[in-house]
DNA sequence: GGTTCTTAGTGTAGATTAGACACTAAGTAA
DNA sequence: TTACTTAGTGTCTAATCTACACTAAGAACC
């Protein structure tokens, strides 16, 4: 069934950066490409535009399609539009990027193992499309954010200890943070509700487990501040 | 010269918020629209994109086709695709704001005169599609970069005294800011280059002229600081 | 020529915040 | 019981932020 228009339209397509912190790193997902061009490399979730969908739903609708992941944190990055982006024809993307936890967004078992995968940021293999100065934008975008907006209640489960939290910004930043320092400045913050209960299995003395209060970290995030650290 | 896709493709635009500084006020730049939909609404300049061309190429000839503007500061603010935005058809619009000081870039005077017109922020009149949001996001983009990047090389003449940076500052913030203060600060962050010259044709004392340093506002431009004032 | 008017230009003291830094407490494992 | 690992805590110094008011310079007016 064909569609025509009286002047060309460049295709619209969305892709989406997924980051994800686990045990050892904060993690992006890919997956394989299975149509050229570019088949067999690996890229961004994502696909084309339909008419009557918004981006966001599209890429919503195209990650959990290609991962499985659903209701996960998602914010439009940058819509790239260079012509030759695509070696086949003009494709203009919005790009997102979304922030999920592992361990309550499991990537879905029934895709082919082999065609989703999480990497580290520095085991990145070479990408598909400009997909690597997407990934390059999202980081910075990461970065920049959590300068001055709260970041981790997407990434952590519900309760963690600070360390979790002190962890995730340091991946962010890729630096370390001086921990009475950042304790000082996070509990003051007041985003942070004190638990009764503390971490269970680990071989060391168990850490107090805290949660977000989502109000303070709303309204942190749309008032904004400064986190130096 | 119809085109053939074999899937449906959502329209694909540009519109552009246009700041400028002028004696009075921070302004916009609006077009009154000469064609349905929302004919005689003023809103944003803008048109479609086309196939080979990128989206900031798209809003640099809209701009220039429709207001004589060329060679501005322009920059992405956000794609917005709601469905139901173009009462017509599916229309996906890349926004752009710029930002351009109205000494050196007067707009064309061969544009029909009722067409294009400045209007302070608080003048807006009711504007075509969804422009007041679009609009409204511009305004909190620019609200909030002041804070952690300089702002003022586009928008004020070359050379120029540091009350008009403050007015400035003060008309995005929507404040007032202590003198002494914003002296202190802006001149202490390298920014500006102190010249020989003052102001002409004052009634009162003249005020000694500043130049941006390109290079150290480049410089804190990518790095970042922060400016509460 | 003096008076008035307007804006330029300057400094300080007190409060707050940032940054560097090291030890004891609690729990697990052997 | 000892060793190991991480939790959790406070202080001092330097830097920065904030609030605040007067004199200097030049133009306009009389």
């Amino acid at each position: 069934m064909p569609f025509t228009y009286a002047h060309a339209r460049p295709a619209l397509s969305t892709d989406c950066v997924v980051f994800g912190l686990d045990a050892e790193d904060l993690k992006i997902l890919l997956i394989k490409r299975a149509l050229e061009p570019f088949k067999g490399r690996w890229g961004l979730p994502g696909g084309l535009a339909r008419v009557g969908e918004s981006l966001e739903d599209t890429a919503r609708r195209e990650l959990a399609e290609e991962t499985g992941l659903r209701q996960v944190f998602l914010e439009q990055l940058y819509t790239f539009s260079s012509p030759d982006r695509n070696p086949q024809e003009h494709v203009i993307t919005a790009a997102y990027y979304a922030l999920v936890n592992l361990s309550e967004h499991p990537v879905r078992a029934s895709t082919d193992a082999r065609g989703v995968a999480w990497f580290g940021l520095t085991e990145v293999p070479r990408l598909a499309f400009d997909h690597a100065k997407i990934l390059e934008l999202a980081c910075e975008r990461l970065r920049g954010k959590i300068r001055y907006q709260p970041i981790g209640f997407e990434l952590l489960p519900r309760k963690f200890p600070v360390r979790e939290l002190q962890r995730l910004y340091e991946k962010i930043l890729g630096r370390a943070l001086d921990k009475r320092n950042f304790r000082k400045k996070i509990l003051n913050m007041g985003i942070l509700q004190e638990l009764a209960q503390t971490e269970t299995d680990v071989a060391h003395r168990a850490a107090r487990l805290y949660r977000f209060s989502k109000e303070k970290y709303d309204r942190m995030k749309k008032q904004g501040f400064n986190f130096e650290v």
